[in-house]
Formats: structure tokens, C-alpha cells, sequence
DNA sequence: CTTGAATTGTTATTAAATTGACATAGAGAA
DNA sequence: TTCTCTATGTCAATTTAATAACAATTCAAG
């Protein structure tokens, strides 16, 4: 039940793995789990899925265990999914393209209201029930629409830009795909997806093999 | 010049955004860097980047700072940059797909040397000059070329028995798109991007806020 | 050639994260 | 109801990671 401040990074980076673990349980109609139990099929220690779950105040019962559907529930409201979130894409590439076909964000609460772009041969393209639109458009459209999120598909050049605009249009949270550490206002969240980065962690071990 | 054993995984992880940085120094042209700075356009502080780069022998020189030139080639060393890899990318759909037109990966040494699918409708298409192939096929497939790398774009429920697949073909390396963690061989190398769990925690942050 | 400033490599210190230990609340059986 | 056993919540210990400190080395100026 504590809100909120200085619960450290890597606790929080757990939580969604936390959630994925439970609906799984969820769906083969598990009703109890203790730490110990869960630490075995998702692989931290069962000291610290305990000591994770109570920065954010005691979710189970002495000699009982968690409930899965209450402590599923409860991870889900920290992650702040009881709510929608209105999206957009900036950049409708291959993988903005991908992005907005990719039906699962949707099941999250995830609602795509926008694609943008800056070349001609895109806008007005329909993806996914979508029309892209001229990124020209971005600053009369946010004022129309709420925007909670942009996700950041452009090239490496053109992201910090991207950003500059999206922080114009108010909006306070950025899914950065393009290669490159965007600078934005305080306020402003960013969470970066940088592939080659992973790509190149794997050829580390591949080489170390 | 140390072989390897025993580098954090915090280290390995920031060794991608240190050659990043470095490559677009080399861009522009600079000769030599301090750690210091490094330190104020990187963000670390300069005292962990001498300490990482230290875990891999003296890249520096005392009162002169890292030669921009070699320490990107001595980190791309490091990471693995100094040979290419063949890959071969598991589901064609929209992210499949789009990771097949993604260009970024050649320039770095990543060849594309086949796409598999189990589905009709998509085998036989050509994705960037590449053929997407059966399922079925990819045994044979690998007995005739080597495959360092395989991209996972499946769905949740198709990924272990891709992994399985794989590890029967005795691929070694494995890009894991599908929201489950692989079971696989000790020797087997997975690097996990789990957008859902990515999309989760900037909406904690958004919540947050 | 000498000196002073700069900057590394490396050790020491501090901070953070993980793991372990255990008292205690509650479940469940008799 | 009472007793036993389980499993949490939490504090302590340990391990790991990050930062600071500094001696040693090199550059570059005079």
C-alpha cells in the first residue's frame, strides 16, 4: 500500500515479469502460491520475491501464501494498468508498421489513435485501421486528442527532434526505439528499447563461448 | 587484453553505449577523450568508466586520456565486431518482418541468411531479397549453412518449440522476441527483448508522475 | 631537461542489492 | 479449541556494484 518513491530500479524493472508469471498461473487456474513455489518457476530467490512484493506493502498471509488473482491484481495497479493509454507512433517504418499490427499491446490497454510520419509516400497510408498523418499535424491533433504515450520509431537523426516536438505536445511519456539517449524535460519518461545494444550484448557471449 | 571470466553483467550491458558513443566521436572526428569527458556526454561517472574499461586492460594513457579510434576498436573487439554472423529470423510476421528490412543490423556484420514461418500464406514470400521458408525446412537449412544467431518473432506459445528446433540444429545464439523465458542448453545464449515488460514499466512511471 | 598539470590504473570506501535467518501470524487438522 | 506446521514480513548479513581517492605516469610548456 506504500505509494511510491524510492523503490530502486531494479525491483521495478521485476514487476512485469512478476505479472507475466501470474496471469500464466491465472490461466492454469492457480488460486495460492507461496514465494518458494513461484521462486522455482520464475527464478529469483524466494527472499527476494518477498522482499520485492513488500516495498509495496504485504500482499500475502502468514502460513497461507499469496492469492494469485489478488496479488496479480495488485502487481497490475502498481504497473498502472487500471487504466488505458492513448498512443502513437512517430515513424511508420518497418517497425512502426510493426508496432502498430502488433495486437497485444491493445489486450494491455494500449489504444493506438495515431501514426505519424514525415514522408509523403506513408501519409495516408492505413495500418491497423490507422491513418498516418503528417507529422505537420502532430501539434493540432494532440491538442484534439489526449496523448499518454509516443513511441519513438524514426531513424537515429531524426529522434531528437521527434522528442523536441512530442515535449511541445505535452506529452510526458516516450518509447524511444531509434538508437540514441533522447534529452527531455524532467518530467518526461523515457524508456529506451535499443536493439543493436541488445544485439550486441548477445554477440559478447556468443564470442566468449 | 584480460580473456573474459567474471565481468558483471552491469559492465557487459554498458559496453554497447560506450562503442555508441565512441563510433559517433570517430563521426565527428575527435582524436582523444578523457574519461571526464566521456563521463559528461555519456553519463557515467568517469570514475566507473575507467573501472569498466579497466576490466579488459589499460585501453588508456596516463596524462593523455583513450584514443577514440582504437578504444571504439578495441570495445567492438570485445563485443565481437570483428567477424560477421549469419542469422536467420523465426516467424515472418509484422515484427519478423520488419527486423528482415531492418538495415541498421548489416552494418554492423549481421547477414540475414534465411526466414522461416509455419504458416502457408507467408512461405515462399521474399523479404528483402531473402525467402521465407518452412518451418520444416530449417533442419536441412542448417546443415548446409551455418547459423550463429537466430531471431525468435514468434507468438508466446510457438517460442519453446522454436527454441527446441534450434537447439537441435545446434544454434547456439538466440534473439528471443516472444514474451516467455526459453528453456534451454547451458551452452545455448539468450538475450531476451520483452516489449511488454519494457511498455510496463515506463506506464509505472507514468502513474508515477 | 625540469617542472607542473592532467589523467590513468588501481585500491579503498561507500552504497545498493541480494540472500539468509527467524519471530510470528495464520491455516488446517484433530 | 488447541496444537502443529507453513510461509510471510522483516531485519541482519553478505555480496555485488558504484564512487571516491590517490600514487604513478605521461604530456607539454618553458
Amino acid at each position: 500500500m506504500t505509494s511510491n518513491q524510492n523503490i530502486s530500479m531494479a525491483v521495478i524493472r521485476r514487476l512485469p515479469k512478476y505479472h507475466r508469471y501470474l496471469r500464466e498461473l491465472l490461466d492454469k487456474d492457480v488460486k495460492r502460491i507461496s514465494s518458494k513455489e513461484l521462486s522455482e518457476i520464475i527464478g529469483f530467490t524466494a527472499s527476494q520475491i518477498r522482499q520485492d512484493l513488500n516495498n509495496f506493502g504485504g500482499f500475502g498471509q502468514q502460513g497461507y501464501g499469496y492469492n494469485v488473482e489478488d496479488l496479480y491484481s495488485e502487481i497490475g495497479k502498481i504497473l498502472g494498468l487500471t487504466k488505458t493509454y492513448n498512443t502513437i507512433i512517430i515513424g511508420a517504418g518497418n517497425l512502426g508498421q510493426a508496432l502498430a499490427n502488433y495486437a497485444s499491446f491493445a489486450r494491455f490497454g494500449f489504444n493506438l489513435v495515431g501514426i505519424f510520419d514525415v514522408n509523403p509516400k506513408v501519409i495516408g497510408l492505413k495500418i491497423n485501421d490507422v491513418e498516418v498523418r503528417d507529422m505537420d499535424d502532430l501539434k493540432a491533433f494532440a491538442s484534439e486528442t489526449p496523448i499518454d504515450i509516443a513511441y519513438i520509431c524514426t531513424s537515429r537523426a531524426g529522434a531528437q527532434d521527434v522528442a523536441d516536438a512530442l515535449m511541445a505536445c505535452k506529452i510526458k511519456a516516450v518509447w524511444n526505439f531509434a538508437p540514441v539517449d533522447l534529452r527531455v524535460d524532467d518530467d518526461v519518461v523515457v524508456e529506451n528499447v535499443h536493439l543493436i545494444d541488445n544485439l550486441l550484448t548477445l554477440t559478447y557471449f556468443v564470442k566468449e563461448q
